[in-house]
DNA sequence: TTCATTATTGCAACTTTTCGCAATAGCAAA
DNA sequence: TTTGCTATTGCGAAAAGTTGCAATAATGAA
């Protein structure tokens, strides 16, 4: 999925902040992976795109566009690892062998949290999970 | 649950390791919390207790503890915490506002994880979640 | 288009975490 | 107990990530 099949512009401002071209190009970096990369993966090319923007810009950015949930952020191994989020809400089943990223619908967790509800009396905020284990072909 | 009450040496020398002074320090910190703590935290109560133990061992040490499932380590607001294991596997209810903790069995997550299994032929290892949202005194 | 506001950036210093390697010390076997 | 093997530690340095603050630039209003 590419950043540019979505309007990223009209969701950062939105959110109530300011497109960039340090934004853009954190953005069109993290895309040109087509798969997800880790920070300093994406710092690297950034930096082979546009040496002059600063490292803490880099990580700054990541974290904002996670936090705005235009970036999907997760662990695996212990690695934060970004990826283009897509528009519908959905989670993330990460394999820990390969690396390999399957989506997981919204709708797989309503009765785990209609039991949290009822049960425990606790409102749970779930928008967005990063479940590891093995694939079909790892196991 | 205290450490003192399983055979921790045993479980490090049955997984084909040692059991050194430093690890023992560390097991203890980690304990003497009563709650899930961050390295930052660990690494202080360890310096407090034994000071000469290096900072590398410390992390080194937590790594280690975590991998042979002696302790459980997960993420709250993107900080790493880790606490002891129990030995049965539960989860955690945070309350983001007033903080407040509450436990979840396992067994919470059984259907969720039969039907990733069988929709999705994906192998989930759920160790330990924590789930934030809102207590029933914060709603 | 120009101006004012303030979110965002670059910078440098700082904190946190990891790494390579030589020295140390657990553990099993004699 | 002693010995040998090698897992583990301490150390110093490097890597990874964060922070405070002044300068810059994106945005809306005039």
């Amino acid at each position: 999925m590419s950043h540019h099949t979505i309007d990223y512009i009209q969701r950062i401002r939105d959110s109530g902040h300011r497109m960039t071209h340090q934004r853009q190009i954190v953005l069109d970096a993290v895309c040109s992976f087509n798969r997800h990369a880790t920070a300093a993966e994406i710092l690297k090319r950034v930096h082979e795109i546009a040496p002059a923007i600063n490292q803490a810009t880099v990580y700054r950015t990541l974290n904002f566009l996670t936090e705005i949930h235009l970036l999907f952020s997760g662990t695996i191994d212990g690695q934060t690892i970004y990826e283009i989020a897509t528009p519908t809400p959905h989670h993330h089943l990460i394999c820990r062998k390969c690396g390999h990223i399957a989506a997981l619908p919204d709708q797989c967790f309503a009765d785990l949290i209609q039991q949290i509800k009822t049960e425990y009396q606790f409102l749970p905020e779930i928008d967005h999970w990063a479940i590891t284990g093995l694939c079909a072909d790892c196991q």
